[in-house]
DNA sequence: AGCACGCCGACT
DNA sequence: GTCGGCGTGCTC
């Protein structure tokens, strides 16, 4: 039996957990719209743009309320089945309203309803036009003369290029368009993305090491079906390299690759060693583009005329017509995790989703994979994949040895054995890397007399002391204020105490004049191309020493680096959170693996309390795989991830109160939950007062992902449903990295 | 989330 | 007498 009707079930950018149902626009068949296609549509009061998920034949609701469709934005779906699989994939994984993960996976000027088809205004001069210049006209018009002119000698411009060089032009265009002269056309933009000035050709790449060639072969392999490989290589093992013939061949194949990083600004050189090798377009997404370049890079993918997607975060949603590889570079960092707004979601994971739904390889890459990868490894679901030696030649991996702060002189943060250490490199023509976590001057602002310390009115914390700014900052909050010359409470003098960056990089300085100095922290990088310019100053020795913040671990290479120096390994030696080990040992193996990756051989120092932790011992004697062993098989017995699955309903408010009230009801609201899930909680956030708000938590663990799965279908419309939940903004996190 | 409707306080 | 506070309800 034919339906009686047709209506299409549409994903609006609202946090209801439901699709809406429309009617085909008036005068236009409903057959001409497919599922991926974005529609116009309204909403109550307002009109909104939707994506249309599904066509079917029924609607639970009533016939008389269904609205048309007041437009179709796109001829042909901007969302592939892949993509609206993905996005179906997430929203069911992460228990969150399908339309807000619609939006989530688009740029803002596509949910707005930007045309994906790139079309421009073009002008250019007819040939009554032409006439009319050769005869002198317009000896009156200098505007229109000058205009005509130049579409003449340019043969037709862009109304980019006019109103670059011309403004302003509109009123004379008008006018010698009435008269004929010229004309606009739409045509197809010029592509944006010029192909990547490939300066080194394939055959210059460097000779890949017997293990290297062995991950190509085994990765590729598997082109053409999903597979996923973990490429545990150490670090300057030449991953990169991996990657490169990786989608090299994937290219030649006439497929496309799609590879994820972490924080793109943190590490321009992977995205020049991609443009140097790969004579392809490239579209490159990451959070510090314009909303017009984050769209320009979206229409080079979805057209199919960038080949290669490379990407933080958020371009797991990117399109890439006919996929044949996905690469995770550094796996384990925890930005691939979204940990604010919305949707919660890990990119990597999704990355392994999507090639499930693409039918491609997906390879995760990482000197310290995260535990989680390690164990899907030994689980025989990765493929592991080793790359053990350092790929330049005579390159040796850096030995590591602890320095203990309870019998060494320090002074100023800095032991006298690594003040003898960095001597001893600079005297042999080697460079220097200091690793502090902890930015600013000093992290405390201390009254002598009294005992006051400087706090955050918005926080429960210290604010931090800014000497060169002369402020004092909260790195919570953002709160900024001046340094007070005297304690607020007795007028007594206030001092700065502890290091930071800033207070390292001027110790350093009077303890090594002359020695050119660097400092790499979010302080000193304010702009696009700062990144690059300290790091510059780096490789051309012009800096001997770099002091830096977590910055300095990501994937530099700096060849003549043969000393670094971790001054606080303590902070996470000893935290609650049962992720903060594994977190210390990624920064600490990942740090000192800037060390030595020329010719010369490295040496890591690493100042310490507490020489004889274990962690510190399993690193030092086992690497980061002994240290992992370890971890996995306390995390078993702790019964904490991988071996439990957990989620986190978290909550703020503007008081304490108010936010334990809503994660109680909640947690009533779940009634006795299946004996497989476990409520904890609500408890206070570890910080609990931050930017002015309360923030609070439910934690949820299950031993069993289908059963967290089925409880929390059930609960959390529940919760959303619940009154207190308009009181409060709050979230469900699934796979929380952070627990405080 | 928006956006409206709907009842109770301090002001043009 | 109104402007506007946020509680409650609805969106195909």
């Amino acid at each position: 039996m034919t339906p009686k009707f047709t209506v299409l079930r549409v994903a609006l950018d609202t946090p209801l957990r439901r699709l809406f149902d429309y009617l085909p626009p008036v005068e236009r068949a409903a057959g001409e719209l497919r599922a991926g296609m974005r529609v116009r549509v309204p909403f109550g009061r307002r009109r909104l743009v939707g994506v249309v998920m599904a066509a079917a034949d029924t609607s639970q609701v009533a016939p008389e309320r269904l609205k048309p469709i007041l437009d179709v934005l796109d001829a042909q779906p901007l969302l592939d089945p892949a993509a609206l699989a993905l996005i179906e994939w997430a929203a069911d994984y992460y228990h969150h309203p399908i339309g807000e993960v619609v939006a989530t996976a688009l740029p803002r000027a596509l949910r707005l309803g930007a045309p994906i088809a790139a079309f421009e205004e073009r002008w250019r001069a007819s040939a009554a036009g032409a006439a009319a210049h050769a005869a002198g006209e317009l000896r009156r018009a200098p505007k229109q003369r000058a205009l005509l002119e130049f579409l003449l000698e340019t043969g037709g411009a862009p109304a980019a290029s006019l109103e670059a060089q011309l403004h302003p032009w509109r009123d004379a265009a008008r006018a010698l368009a009435a008269r004929g002269l010229i004309a606009s056309v739409e045509v197809p933009r010029e592509r944006a993305a010029a192909p990547n000035t490939a300066t080194r050709a394939a055959s210059e790449a460097p000779v890949l090491l017997p293990e290297q060639r062995e991950a190509v072969e085994r990765v590729s392999a598997a082109f053409g079906s999903f597979g996923a490989f973990l490429l545990h290589g150490v670090t300057g093992s030449g991953k990169t390299e991996v990657y490169l013939k990786l989608v090299e061949r994937v290219i030649g194949q006439g497929r496309g690759a799609l590879v994820l990083v972490p924080e793109i600004g943190l590490t321009p050189q992977l995205v020049g060693r991609f443009r140097e090798r790969l004579a392809v377009p490239m579209a490159v997404l990451h959070s510090g583009l314009t909303e017009q370049e984050r769209l320009a890079a979206w229409r080079d993918a979805f057209s199919g005329h960038a080949r290669i997607v490379l990407g933080t975060r958020s371009a797991v949603f990117a399109p890439v017509p006919q996929p044949g590889i996905i690469i995770v570079d550094e796996e384990h960092d925890g930005s691939f995790k979204q940990h604010e707004g919305a949707l919660r979601y890990s990119a990597r994971d999704l990355a392994l989703v999507r090639a499930q739904r693409a039918g491609v390889p997906v390879a995760l890459g990482s000197a310290t994979p995260s535990l989680e990868t390690l164990h899907n490894a030994d689980a025989g679901r990765y493929t592991r994949l080793r790359l053990p030696r350092r790929a330049a030649h005579e390159a040796q991996p850096p030995s590591l040895k602890l320095v203990d702060l309870r019998t060494a002189p320090v002074h100023s943060g800095i032991s006298t054995p690594a003040v003898a250490a960095i001597a001893r490199h600079l005297a042999a023509d080697g460079q220097v890397m200091v690793f502090l976590n902890r930015r600013g001057y000093a992290p405390t602002l201390l009254c002598t007399a009294c005992g006051w310390i400087a706090p955050c009115r918005e926080c429960d914390a210290r604010l931090t002391v800014h000497l060169a700014a002369g402020r004092l900052r909260c790195h919570h909050c953002g709160a900024d204020a001046a340094v007070p010359a005297r304690c607020p409470q007795c007028g007594f003098n206030v001092k700065p105490v502890g290091q930071g960056t800033e207070r390292i990089h001027e110790t350093l300085g009077t303890l090594f004049r002359g020695v050119g100095l660097a400092r790499l922290d979010r302080d000193v990088v304010r702009r696009r191309g700062d990144v690059e310019q300290v790091l510059e100053r780096v490789s051309s020795g012009a800096a001997r020493i770099l002091v830096g913040t977590q910055m300095v671990t990501k994937g530099h290479d700096f060849p003549n680096v043969t000393l670094v120096v971790v001054l606080n390994a303590d902070q996470g030696l000893f935290s609650t959170d049962f992720r903060a080990p594994e977190r210390l040992a990624q920064t600490i193996v990942q740090v000192a693996g800037r060390a030595g990756r020329g010719a010369r051989p490295g040496e890591v120092l690493i100042q310490t309390e507490f020489p004889e932790h274990p962690l510190l011992a399993s690193l030092l004697t086992g690497g980061y795989d002994g240290f992992a062993r370890a971890a996995l098989q306390e995390r078993r017995q702790a019964a904490w991830p991988p071996f439990t699955r957990l989620a986190a309903v978290r909550a703020s408010a503007k008081t304490r109160e108010g936010a334990l009230r809503f994660l109680t009801d909640s947690r009533a609201s779940a009634g006795t939950p299946p004996r497989a899930v476990r409520l904890l909680g609500p408890v206070p956030a570890a910080m609990a007062k931050r930017a002015g708000r309360y923030h609070a938590q439910l934690l949820i663990e299950s031993r069993e992902r289908a059963a967290l799965r089925r409880f929390l279908g059930t609960w959390l419309p529940a919760v959303a449903a619940l009154r207190t939940a308009r009181q409060v903004r709050w979230a469900l996190d699934v796979d929380p990295l952070e627990l405080f």
